[in-house]
DNA sequence: TAGTAAATCAGAATAAATCCGATTTAAAGG
DNA sequence: CCTTTAAATCGGATTTATTCTGATTTACTA
């Protein structure tokens, strides 16, 4: 997903533009890689130096809402970036538990599907790869 | 993995014979299903009505380091049960995510490997699968 | 049975995330 | 362009899960 295609999302739901949801959204757009609220607001305040996390927390989670960003929890700590499953097929990621940088794995483990109870009502699934990404096992300190 | 095993695993280790210790992987093994902290205390001061939550978590982080409990993170929090890898083959679950109750799936998607970066150092993998169990599809309220 | 290290207790501390009442602002209409 | 108003933001308090700390108790060993 492009920072102009969230925009649209969000006007065409009626949301209102501001600064400081499209700067979220170019900071999330600047990386393949998973940020904490505290990475994006630490980022935020390059140019917005006293925003509340309140509105940063609000922003993430109306943006995961409207399939702009994708999230995951890692260390007991939610992680976003910016959706890519609504680019073209759908499929899921390695990730960094260093820094969090991600690439992606074709395909999805949801054939396995015809092993699961008729009764059981699927909702969503998670298929996710951990490990040191080669720039993290080669400099161990946080990127 | 039975209760026996899981006091046996820690008798090798070296670690102490509590009855605390016992309870709390009974309370574990007496379901199928992913219980959360609270869940397990609650259920532990049936027996000792004023254990401090530092011994809950002391021992639930002891028992998923040494394999007793198998931990996942669902809402936030954490969630554990008794390990059933170590029983026999490798394998995931499908998740109730009202109840947490678990099912078993067959065999390990991991076998996308060949597409993960060669210079990615793997460390570990999750696949599951959410959902409502027929139990809580037909009765909406928390059991 | 005494000594010791481990386990537990009780409550304070931490950290992520949410809530709340007051204030500001984007955008629609006159 | 100005007014209006609901949405967005602020700032700080609150909640919730988890961890830490120092004192006390207890399981095992000799």
């Amino acid at each position: 997903m492009k920072v102009e295609e969230a925009l649209q999302i969000l006007k065409e739901k009626g949301y209102k533009y501001t600064g400081k949801r499209e700067k979220l959204i170019r900071i999330c757009a600047a990386e393949r890689r998973y940020l904490s609220a505290k990475d994006i607001m630490e980022r935020i305040k390059d140019d917005y130096p006293n925003l509340s996390f309140d509105t940063v927390y609000r922003n993430i989670s109306t943006f995961v809402d409207l399939g702009i960003l994708e999230e995951t929890e890692l260390d007991g700590e939610g992680k976003y970036r910016l959706a890519c499953s609504a680019d073209g097929h759908h499929h899921h990621h390695v990730i960094c538990t260093e820094c969090g940088k991600t690439s992606s794995l074709p395909g999805c483990p949801m054939n396995i599907m015809s092993a699961i109870p008729d009764d059981f009502q699927v909702t969503g699934h998670k298929f996710e790869v951990y490990g040191t990404c080669s720039d993290c096992a080669s400099a161990p300190s946080h990127s």
